[in-house]
DNA sequence: CTTCCAGTTGACGTCAACGTAAATTATGCC
DNA sequence: GGCATAATTTACGTTGACGTCAACTGGAAG
């Protein structure tokens, strides 16, 4: 058999790159405990695919206003005090709050696109006003 | 004909407490031109139905992570500068964008659930594993 | 009129989430 | 080895979004 296939890695400004974000950013996320990336001999930091993956998700979350402290619990990295077992537990729980959310935020996402959609209703009515009482003339004002 | 109804408003305390921010948080909406509500003849603000849709509308904006300009160019304030008609046209491109953004992000928070589902998955195992290994544990399988 | 609470305008403080700069070390390539 | 990039740590700066405090004013209840 042939030794395990070499798991692809990245460096961290291949990351940066790819995700748009700056190195310094990803170096954050890990102060902040949100990542911790393999070191290679000479300290460099290695990222795996699930480090990818994980960038990505802390990504999304920004994108939808989470804070990075709920996006580390949401990742299941509170209460390092207490036994794995139990932490899990937590962090299961957490994470069905979270998907229960995420529900309620699509509802309110279609609120939000009519709250726009009554924006553009008046704001198209206010348009035809304008244009419609001076045909020829797109400035004129009354005299 | 009865003289038109008097239009309902808010004071500043009141909508505080209804949408759960500090007045001092609507004062600052209004100080990045978020928001112009009328005066009384005392000089207190007095906040109309059309006022607290947009605190509404702002508010909702930054559950998704849009920063207060954003919102602001959102709403139609930008530009100025521009004559009403042109403005009033960008305003409505801009919403135009917006509204596909809101589809967009229905996508992304659907992967987002992809994702903590997937995490759940693996806490779901390590828990599995764990509670399996250890015989003393009131959760036993094995035979 | 006084009292008292709500509202107003500065001005300064704070905290999260990075940016930036400097000094040092690794890695890839000739 | 020698050189140019790229990475690392440390430290300080910045920006957005408010909080907090102070000094003042408005309004209505007694």
């Amino acid at each position: 058999m042939q030794p395990s296939a070499p798991p692809r890695t990245y460096t961290i400004s291949e990351l940066a790159q790819e995700l748009e974000i700056s190195t310094r950013t990803i170096r954050f996320y890990e102060e902040k405990g949100l990542i911790s990336p393999r070191r290679s001999p000479g300290n460099q930091r290695q990222y795996s695919r699930r480090d990818r993956a994980r960038l990505k998700l802390i990504l999304r979350g920004k994108r939808f206003g989470y804070s990075l402290e709920q996006i580390a619990e949401m990742i299941g990295m509170a209460e390092v005090d207490l036994d794995e077992a139990e932490q899990i537990r937590r962090s299961l729980a957490y994470g069905q709050e979270k998907l229960q959310e995420i529900n309620q935020r699509i509802e309110e996402l279609r609120l939000l696109e009519q709250d726009i959609l009554a924006v553009r209703q008046r704001l198209f009515d206010r348009l035809a006003q304008l244009e419609g009482r001076n045909p020829t003339n797109p400035k004129e004002h009354r005299p």
